[in-house]
DNA sequence: ACTCTGTGATATGAAAAAAGTATCACTGAA
DNA sequence: TTCAGTGATACTTTTTTCATATCACAGAGT
């Protein structure tokens, strides 16, 4: 049998206006049909709806119970348009997001705030990743972007797109009672403090770009740090340096994370700038991602 | 335009079966018109619901949206008919419900209690009036059915059914510190009380039969008591008793109602008894007044 | 009592919609 | 290069929906 809308609209109209005749002009019908359907519907569901009088029409308990009922459907029928429509353009919907710990102190905390305020409906899935795990999870599509260090591996520059959102310099993290007299930090400074610290550092793989960057540091010094404790997050590290168990370079962002027991030194010599980016698939833009995107590019054509 | 259930059936099975040729296999139905369908689907709605990959069926973010929604509107089509079916066994819907004060003491409470286990989903809307005003909502069906004291006015018997629920007599409610020795009220007693108590009673209008009975009694105990302060409610009324104010004759039933200061005597004069009765229009049994009375004639009959 | 008006139901034919058959166009695998 | 698989398209048949014409009946007015 099956129900459908047309039926229940017809209804609905019917038992407003307790009058086929005016309910048909209201539906831009004539009456027999509407009659016609008004009866079949109620052979489908095996009960009167109305009961006639030959001189007026009245609805039965049944009638009175689907009314509700079948405003409320037809309601809902009608929003399905919009629903959609919101969903293409990307106001509704959901971005699966990845970042790596250092942009939790710098660009994401405001990106997301901006992006909330733009894209209320939208369900935001953030999780932290290192930018190793983020390429796999965009190659299985787990996520629709991920904010990482650049450079991207050479094979998927043609199939993951990026944009910089950071460059920054390294610092280095030392504990604060260790050459408290230095505000700044020289290749002398650095040679003195590997001497008495070793270094924290993450492992290569999680990032290889910036672990590279950190030792080329050193290395245009011409020290060669001893390895300390390793760790992943940038919390954990510089948590470990305030501990007093060693020393860091880490991106310039992470200074924004006060810690007692942690002082932040520029480097006065050049060091490599970190690029953080977002990254996605250039195959799999929803419009929720597009929306992001746009927001990101009109952001940084503002400043 | 306008969306139709059949479309969003078509639909939601492409989505599940990511494949025509098997999303039609389940429809009972060819390939092409199930293609033709989502095409139009997809064009009322302006968006795509689907990639073609020539190889293989992806959802689109619009589709993905939809999809939930398309759902939930086919599950609640398709409870309509259990819906329409309960309505009309009277399992659901509402009972307008009027009832004299005095019923709240005696038959009303277990009757709510066994309609509310039978018919869980019925709401049930109580209101207290006294029988005239019963009887004139009855009229304007505005309640479904009342509680009040027999007999019908002349007039309505022909459109006004009912059905006795009690029959009971008349005892004295006194004060407790006056005549304690009685524990029954004769002639005599009544003769006395009526000496130092005014007769407090209710217009006669609100329950012409119940004032007459209780005027009655008095006259045929030879007794002409005192009118004193006038109430409706029962609960009025006895409290008035149990502050000293007077005394009442009242249907055996109210003694249920234990106030400090109030002592019910039963009379051994001959006294009419007073008959409660459920009444209901006979041109307007809802279903659920249906259920009601079919539960009244089941407990009657088994007790 | 009788007509007349208003109202919903019914009969029937036309139009529109939906489904089926046959076939095409394209993809990816053998 | 062929071939199997898949969705789209063209066209026909079937079903559904609607409109016109008409009926049957109730109640108001004469």
């Amino acid at each position: 049998m099956h129900l459908d809308l047309r039926s229940l609209r017809y209804f609905v109209t019917v038992a407003e206006e307790l009058h086929f005749g005016r309910a048909a002009l209201r539906l831009h019908m004539t009456q027999p049909p509407l009659s016609q359907a008004i009866a079949q519907l109620e052979n489908n569901l095996e009960h009167a709806l109305f009961v006639r009088n030959k001189r007026q029409v009245a609805l039965t308990p049944a009638g009175e119970a689907l009314l509700p009922e079948a405003r409320r459907l037809l309601a809902s029928a009608e929003a399905l348009p919009q629903l959609v429509a919101r969903a293409a353009l990307g106001e509704t919907g959901r971005l699966s997001l990845a970042f790596v710990s250092t942009v939790d102190y710098s660009v994401l905390p405001p990106l997301l705030r901006q992006f909330r305020q733009r894209y209320p409906l939208v369900e935001i899935e953030l999780r932290e990743a290192t930018s190793d795990v983020q390429l796999e999870e965009l190659a299985q599509q787990r996520i629709d972007a991920g904010l990482l260090i650049l450079p991207l591996p050479e094979k998927l520059r043609s199939t993951i797109a990026s944009q910089v959102l950071l460059q920054e310099p390294l610092v280095l993290a030392i504990p604060t009672d260790f050459m408290p007299e230095e505000l700044t930090a020289s290749a002398s400074t650095l040679q003195r403090a590997a001497q008495n610290l070793p270094l924290i550092i993450f492992p290569r793989r999680v990032a290889p770009a910036l672990h590279d960057a950190i030792l080329s540091c050193f290395r245009n010094a011409n020290v060669t740090p001893g390895i300390g404790q390793q760790a992943i997050q940038m919390q954990t590290i510089v948590g470990l340096v305030s501990a007093g168990i060693g020393m860091a370079l880490v991106p310039e962002s992470v200074s924004n994370l006060q810690r007692p027991g942690v002082r932040y030194l520029p480097l006065t010599c050049d060091t490599p700038r970190i690029a953080t980016a977002l990254a996605w698939r250039v195959d799999q833009i929803s419009p929720v991602l597009q929306g992001f995107l746009h927001m990101l590019q009109a952001s940084s054509t503002s400043q």
